[in-house]
DNA sequence: AAACTTTGTTGATCGATTGTATAAATGGGA
DNA sequence: TCCCATTTATACAATCGATCAACAAAGTTT
């Protein structure tokens, strides 16, 4: 059975595009939104009185005249429903609140030390809870939740692997769906991150975009032709286990020398505490210490975050000269060092890419400020709730 | 302006439909095409006739009855038009005549030496106007020329670079459609033989597949979902210049380690010279020496093509890992020394995949006697063809 | 031979876009 | 102030393609 053709389909297309040029450039009148589009000026208005009608549009009153009758602004009706979106971390939960545009309207950060699965999926639930009982009423509710997850998943939402957290086969998608009765989205953790960048980040414009979340391990999203890429078993992105020296450290994973060794979280981390012992005492060592450290003048460990970044640096330029994608994002945990490891990274890469691949190439830091995992998480249950009820042709 | 929607656009859609059922399923019966694609019975037999109009159906007569009036059955017209297909290669032009299934019709390899364009320019035009003199008379006649080209191109047909002919800014596409009047594609060599692979090769049924073109470089043709990756600047696929050795060799292109400085033929060949002086004379090296000399038993050989078959198969892993594709095919000058290299590969792949990866994993060598890059090519001009002037959406 | 099945066609209907005419609102100029 | 061109938006008929239903054609089964 293949999608065939009918008016059905026809008017689901148009209408998802009125309703797309309605989002991105308003306010703008239906004269404008025939034109853009080129659609007739008729489909536009029949369209228009649909969406209207659905609360998705509003009017807003008369514009300027340009030499005739003055045009009535549309606006898309932001909020017409609310979206939740999840960043599950390795020790905590960031639940945020957003309307259809993705604008955060809400937010709450819970943290927690066990990793079992009795002690998060009830804390999971009961901070989604209290998200959704917070939120305003509206026309059409809560439309969806979505959730950014550090783990490999199947097609229908089931965790495989999360090694981080210890899991294996947890069937998230039925736990939630059973607890809320609301569309559940599921996504890998970078997928989501870089599908956040692509819709609120520094990706708008671009098709071609990855993701590149290093933390205890390095994850990567790839976004291509505007597209997550799954890769056959939807376990594309295993980055972290590149070779990047033929003859190094064993890995876990099987292999020797895998990237991930070399430029995570974990590596700086074993690497820091074997010098560290004698200069500080057994602290706790994280991220932010080492950071704190590299800012007052510590030159060793400045000198160790040069080493991580020269390895992600090797890393990043193999996925730009495979990939000659038009952004590189790095995000997770290691992008609060962007100070420590911008440089090397940056050296490395003008080393070892084409200069015709680089001219096209842009590469950033996920701002600290903004989750673009969470915000990805939450766009997919949107963008679910748009192609499954609504409009929308994808 | 976006692509709308209207019932032209519908049409368009369940005619491609139509014709690609008969196309992979035929014979068939009107009643039967109903039934897979969904659309109405009264549909099917309005766009059938459409086509058997313009030649790419026709009825072959009535099929076995199944307890009731017998049926017509139908076929796919592959002779209404013919392709042409090119491989252009560092010392040789082949050129095919396809049918609009694919099949070769005809086909001629002429050799060069000198590769500068006063010499090969006429003798590719040469070439194809030869193969176009003798095809068949039919209705649509030479329905467009396909190109694939060992270098980096444009959008628009132009060869940027190809630096194993020491070709720079040669604007192919106006040279040919000047010459012939006829529409013309250009493909870049390893995106050929993706293509080929995928449409008449291994990988019919797989929409993620990967190309590795091993000759004196390594070019990859990517297939993502169904469709050439080209990247921000139509520039991915150099994965030759992956880095596999931190602190390698200098390659040309600025790096370090690059792979195919361990991999390619060129790599053999250096290597193979460095001892060969003294084992047999100054003789010309090329890989079907080194391939025989390896069947006759030169231990020295066969453990050049072990260490060299290992070190592909250090980069096929990580392209694995990366893409995670249903299938990788091995092709161009290397693959004729399949015997000798399949083994290390496999075994440097076994070592450092993933095994659930591996699970929807097969890798293959192209087959010599079929050249998928001239199919491919071949290919690329049919689907023109009907996209443009026919039916066909994509 | 009658009844049922399968195949394929034909004409009516539906639904969506498009084209044309028209109405409404406005600015510019005589 | 009045008239007209212009811009915006709607209304209605025309058109095109898919679907639906009825029917004809050609079998098979009982």
């Amino acid at each position: 059975m293949h999608i065939t053709g009918d008016q059905h389909l026809v008017k689901k297309i148009n209408k998802s595009i009125v309703l797309e040029t309605i989002k991105k450039k308003s306010p703008l009148s239906r004269s404008q939104i025939s034109e853009l589009t080129g659609l007739h000026k008729g489909t536009v208005s029949s369209l228009i009185n649909e969406l209207i009608e659905e609360d998705l549009v509003f009017e807003i009153g008369h514009g300027l005249s340009s030499g005739g009758r003055r045009p009535v602004m549309l606006l898309f009706n932001q909020e017409a429903g609310y979206a939740i979106g999840v960043n599950l971390g390795v020790n905590f939960i960031l639940v945020i609140l957003t309307n259809l545009q993705g604008e955060v309207i809400d937010e709450k950060t819970t943290y927690f030390e066990q990793t079992s699965l009795d002690v998060v999926i009830p804390m999971l639930i009961e901070a989604i809870q209290a998200m959704i009982a917070r939120a305003p009423k509206t026309t059409y509710g809560i439309i969806g939740i979505g959730i950014g997850v550090p783990g490999v998943l199947d097609d229908k939402g089931t965790i495989l692997l999360a090694p981080n957290l210890g899991w294996e086969n947890v069937d998230l998608h039925r736990i939630l769906t059973d607890a809320f009765q609301i569309p559940v989205t599921i996504e890998n953790e970078a997928n989501a991150g870089a599908i956040g960048e692509k819709e609120f980040g520094f990706g708008k414009e671009d098709a071609n975009l990855i993701f590149v979340s290093v933390g205890i391990g390095i994850g990567t999203g790839i976004l291509l032709n505007g597209e997550i890429y799954r890769g056959a078993s939807g376990f594309s992105g295993e980055m972290g286990h590149f070779v990047i020296e033929t003859n190094g450290k064993k890995c876990k994973c099987g292999s020797k020398g895998c990237w991930e060794l070399y430029a995570s979280e974990n590596a700086l981390i074993e690497q820091a505490r074997q010098f560290l012992v004698d200069e500080s005492g057994d602290q706790t060592l994280d991220i932010n210490t080492l950071v704190a450290m590299a800012d007052s003048g510590s030159a060793r460990v400045i000198h160790l975050f040069n080493q991580i970044g020269e390895y992600i640096g090797i890393g990043i330029s193999n996925i730009i000269n495979m990939f000659n994608p038009e952004l590189i994002v790095i995000g997770n945990r290691l992008a609060v060092a962007e100070k420590w490891i911008k440089n090397p990274i940056m050296r490395i890469v003008e080393q070892s890419t084409f200069p015709f691949i680089r001219r096209q190439l842009r590469i950033s830091f996920a701002s600290p400020a903004t989750d673009s995992i969470a915000l990805g998480a939450a766009y997919t249950a949107t963008k679910s709730f748009f192609s499954n009820t609504k409009v929308w042709v994808d």
